[in-house]
DNA sequence: TCAGACATGTAAGTCGTTACATGATTCA
DNA sequence: TGAATCATGTAACGACTTACATGTCTGA
């Protein structure tokens, strides 16, 4: 029939580390989960009344006192059942779309100077993912070696609502996930280094 | 308003290379570009069609001689220009969607053991990918050295269209394509290994 | 003869993206 | 006051997956 409502669980699982709007789901998503996961509002909205409807969270309003409106969703025990279950179930496979591999692929009866171009392009974006990715290393390794939360750190352990006892748990989960980010994009710059230097000779051989 | 039809563009070139059917797209696909890309006939016969019906494309009936009923699909003129335009336009960064990692970062609140059993439920399942990612290396490895195909690969040269001239850069392609994947899957390996050593030292630390 | 590969296609349902639509609050 | 951020949602349109449906040919 069809796919794996895995979004439902992504949802779930942030709302088993604390009670959270749409709002806050969304931009816990492209802080920590960026690199390897995304969602939008036209997936998070519907997917949270779904979640209510089979039992798994409630809704409140959280409207009080002259604030904006805003609609907290909790998760249920039934709820905390169904991650754990999913948590336990196997796991897929990555999946990739990787357009630059694509089209590298598929232009191999072109030009090597074009092909060496789309690299050297894609070379760049990677390299500044890297840089960025790097900060935050920085700035997580500093966190676990001196067991404090610099500012900028601090709204991200509220948003996850973090206890202190389990902080450090935490701050160590996030350096691990950035870790990996970080594995992948050296491996794609170790690619570009060797493609570049492949096509190089191809280019030297067919045009002197 | 919506995606980007990359299928139809990955159809496009590999049909660039050689006029083929929809059954043979999905061969190549999955024999050339499973680790980066997947198309499924659900997405392929229709696609075919548009194809066509956009000019992109012409439909041929292949079913003479006694032979079973096929349909080969030749890129037009206009197909190869709508190629080239995509091969030029700004490529996307890669998508991904890695369930280990939204796991493992969505479980933070577990036992670490949990994680681990995690972790290592997918490095068995990296190391089974590796290692058959390593035998077609050395398949095409030899072929570049020896400037021969071997018989494995003759057959995929014949599907992909090689002319004798290109063979020798398609190959390359190939091989430099595969390279890609080895890159990744060595990455993920190593961050296994690091992950676990930081989950195992938590564990010695909580547990004795 | 019979399994496996060849070959084409549809139906149903979910996933996912982008644009649109709307409005409140905060802070410089 | 006006830009940025907070906040929620819908509509339209593909994209993608899986199961189903059907039939042929080849070679062990």
């Amino acid at each position: 029939m069809a796919a794996k409502k895995k979004t439902q669980f992504a949802i779930l699982g942030l709302l088993s580390w604390k009670p959270m709007s749409g709002y806050d789901v969304k931009k816990l998503v492209d802080v920590g989960l960026s690199h390897f996961w995304n969602e939008n509002y036209g997936q998070i909205y519907p997917t949270l009344d779904r979640l209510v409807a089979d039992g798994l969270a409630t809704k409140k309003s959280d409207h009080a006192s002259g604030k904006r409106r805003r609609f907290v969703y909790t998760i249920t025990r039934k709820g905390k059942k169904a991650f754990r279950t999913w948590i336990e179930a196997p796991t897929d496979a990555p999946i990739v779309r990787n357009e630059l591999q694509l089209k590298f692929f598929l232009s191999s009866g072109l030009p090597a100077i074009d092909s060496v171009r789309l690299i050297k392009q894609h070379q760049g974006a990677q390299r500044a993912a890297l840089a960025e990715y790097r900060h935050s290393e920085a700035v997580l390794r500093e966190a676990l070696q001196n067991d404090a939360v610099s500012d900028e750190l601090d709204e991200l352990m509220t948003m996850t609502g973090t206890d202190s006892q389990s902080r450090k748990k935490q701050l160590n989960t996030f350096y691990l996930t950035l870790r990996h980010g970080i594995h992948i994009i050296e491996a794609r710059l170790a690619w570009c280094e060797e493609a570049i230097t492949s096509l190089g000779a191809d280019l030297a051989n067919t045009e002197t």
